[in-house]
DNA sequence: GGCATAAGTCTCTAAGTGAGACCTATACTC
DNA sequence: GAGTATAGGTCTCACTTAGAGACTTATGCC
């Protein structure tokens, strides 16, 4: 096997990165959390507000909801919008930022939808394995 | 109240699917696991074995790291080796499956490494904005 | 004999998540 | 004018998950 490419870790390690302090780690820490991609993909099509995510994401409760929404707009993804309507209502929008993420979001999505019949396969394999 | 637009999501309700159930929602939880990308690219340079990959990823627990590689080979995406030396030694590596899900990964380390400016700047302006 | 190494498992505790009650203010319904 | 609904959350409690690290079983090394 060539060793002309270099773990990415390797590298990382070489450069003098710190594993437990990798910022990108950081970053996708967030971005692989549960909730925050499937908000963007709700995000995609234009701006929502809290309720309306809240009922397009049946299951996320409003505690996870508020705290992934904090996480995105912290790291620039998602831009709060608030309007003094009576009561006042919060616009959620993608910032610039928020959809240039969605590429590779998507190569991962379409990814998994692609690959799905290989991994229910050799789930089943596995499980038979386990008796 | 009606949205205006349909999103991804709804298109998906639309064709039947039951969002809390959804395959590639139960894809991509174990492959945006904290651990599991960390390991496949550590594996990404050739077959590690289970101590090697623990001292790779210094903060990673045996317990974690048992759990992510089972999960990983039970999805198809690791192929685990028992070889009959004293004590037995176990080695992971990557299988074409896993090998093909790199691509989308990359792209999405990229992404971050590539957007780390913007974010740690919108980091630094939320944070300025909480007192 | 005592220590190290292999690949885990087990237990205990700490942290994170989910369900849902509650909050403040306004407007509509009867 | 009491009740109900909506807005966008916060708060609490129960439950699940993750992390730290001791323990296991078999062998080789000094």
């Amino acid at each position: 096997m060539r060793d002309s490419t270099q773990s990415r870790i390797e590298q990382w390690k070489a450069d003098g990165f710190d594993p437990k302090n990798c910022p990108v780690r950081q970053v996708l820490d967030h971005l692989a959390a549960k909730w925050t991609t499937l908000i963007l993909l709700e995000l995609e099509n234009g701006a929502q507000r809290f309720n309306a995510l809240g009922r397009a994401l049946p299951d996320i409760s409003k505690r996870m909801l508020t705290q992934s929404l904090r996480d995105l707009e912290r790291d620039g993804l998602v831009r709060r919008e608030v309007f003094d309507t009576k009561p006042p209502s919060v616009a959620y929008s993608l910032t610039d930022l928020g959809r240039s993420f969605l590429t590779p979001l998507h190569a991962m999505i379409d990814w998994a939808g692609h690959n799905m019949p290989d991994i229910v396969a050799a789930r089943n394999v596995f499980a038979a394995s386990e008796d």
